[in-house]
RNA sequence: GCGACUAUGGUGUAACGGUUAACACACAGGUUUGUGGUACCUGUAAUUCGGGUUCGAUUCCCGGUAGCCGCCCCA
């Protein structure tokens, strides 16, 4: 017969134990910090009607058509893997709308959908951290948003070396546009350019630019008045001097309305933005009802394990293996060896059995190597005196003693 | 969707248009059936798939697939 491979499916990971511990110690990560932040945890369904994602015009329609998992149900109905978390936390707050004290603030790590060719930093299945506000459209609520941001960094061990945060004001953009009087066509090539405004060259950027709206392109800097400069003057007083303002961070032509950032490493190795996000109007817009301002934010699994590999920021002793192993002799019963693992499994001690009839030698060694720290034979001396040697598998160091004796040494 | 590069045991590598595809690590077993991570021995296990050229292809050519990188896009 012909064999399956054990490949996994294009662009989706599998998380063996310990790809698993780097993303538990990421998410257990991300979660502390949003909830040192007031941040409440939510989560959706990654099944959505596909109509959530092309409501607004042509564009959405065919990013959804290309670019996501969608497919008819059994029951006709039109479904699409969520490619990202906004529209559904938009649908759930519109829902409750009536319920909800604002301003909220939920956070919420789901797996997205996207079918596009994979490549550094970008899968098909990734995990991102979500986090809004909504009802809150404050400039000290931008500031607090953008200090949550560098917190989380931080909070991993990164210093502001090795991260910078890129602001720009897309209301501010947007003015300066609708001075040169350019129409909505135009505006939407300029946003695009600025958009690559970081990857081509400057006289390519005014060539271009020139092209689009027929005269030379100068983007001013915003006065020191302005809600972003005031933004970036915060942070600075608190001490974030690595977030810049950068005219060329729009966040593509989307429900932003304000201000703009991204996150970026300081090393070039790893290009693409580590997160971003924005302030919106109305993200409920499409529900109806009144309009509910809001800023969210972004951030992926896939870049941030970059990240955190480039700059050396995972944890050496990442592993998940078990405080004891009992190894059993062969006339050690059953009943007795689950027995006494379950008198140190009482007491929290992570204990397995290891009640295979391979050699003594290979388990130790075997148990060793997996990282747990101690083990305990177990044969018909021990079963009849109720004392047991505990060897400390680092070391080689043997001591002896009772169940309870022995639970005091392995938990100091 | 477009383009570059790559594809040999589980992993990392080697080799050749021609006999049985080599080595290391890992894994399993043994030397040692109550004490490991050293040593020695043994074992499992590979040329991505399809087509072409050829007496003969793992090697050369074309295509598929996959990986990786870039472009597009990144809601």
């Amino acid at each position: 017969m012909e064999y399956l491979s054990t490949q996994p499916y294009k662009g989706v990971r599998d998380f063996y134990p310990k790809e698993m511990a780097v993303q538990r110690y990421i998410f257990d990560g991300w979660a502390k910090t949003a909830e040192r932040f007031g941040y409440e945890c939510f989560g959706a369904s990654i099944f959505e009607p596909s109509a959530l994602y092309k409501a607004k015009g042509q564009e959405n329609e065919e990013m959804v058509n290309e670019q996501t998992y969608t497919f008819t149900d059994r029951g006709d109905r039109e479904v699409t893997l969520r490619p990202e978390l906004t529209p559904s936390v938009a649908r759930m707050v519109a829902g409750k709308r009536h319920d909800l004290h604002f301003p909220i603030r939920w956070y919420s790590i789901p797996n997205l959908y996207r079918y596009e060719r994979p490549q550094r930093g970008r899968l098909r299945e990734f995990w991102q951290l979500n986090a809004d506000v909504f009802g809150d459209n404050t400039i000290a609520c931008d500031i607090d948003m953008l200090v949550y941001v560098a917190n989380i960094f931080k909070d991993f061990g990164a210093t502001l070396e090795t991260f910078v945060i890129r602001v720009n004001d897309r209301g501010f953009v947007n003015s300066v546009f609708d001075s040169l009087n350019l129409t909505d066509e135009q505006k939407r090539a300029m946003f695009l350019l600025l958009d690559k405004k970081n990857k081509i060259t400057a006289e390519a950027f005014d060539a271009e630019a020139a092209e689009i709206i027929g005269a030379s392109f100068i983007l001013p800097t915003p006065p020191a008045d302005s809600r972003l400069a005031q933004t970036v003057q915060a942070l600075h007083n608190l001490g974030l001097t690595n977030v810049i303002i950068d005219p060329a961070i729009v966040r593509g032509f989307n429900y932003y309305t304000g201000l703009v950032f991204e996150i970026y490493d300081t090393n070039p190795e790893n290009s693409r933005a580590l997160g971003g996000g924005g302030r919106y109007d109305n993200l409920t817009e499409m529900f109806g009802g009144e309009p509910i301002t809001g800023i969210g934010f972004g951030m992926g699994d896939v870049s941030m394990v970059n990240f955190l590999t480039t700059h050396n920021l995972l944890p050496e002793a990442l592993n998940s293996a078990a405080t004891l192993a009992i190894l059993p002799l062969q006339e050690a019963t059953a009943t007795e060896v689950i027995a006494l693992a379950n008198t140190f499994r009482t007491t929290g001690i992570t204990t397995i059995v290891d009640a295979t009839d391979r050699k003594l030698g290979k388990k130790l060694g075997n148990a060793g190597d997996d990282g747990v720290k101690f083990a305990l034979i177990l044969g018909s001396d021990e079963i009849a005196s109720g004392v047991y040697a505990l060897k400390h598998l680092a070391s080689g160091e043997q001591t002896s003693g009772t169940a309870e004796e022995l639970i005091k040494k392995i938990l100091s």
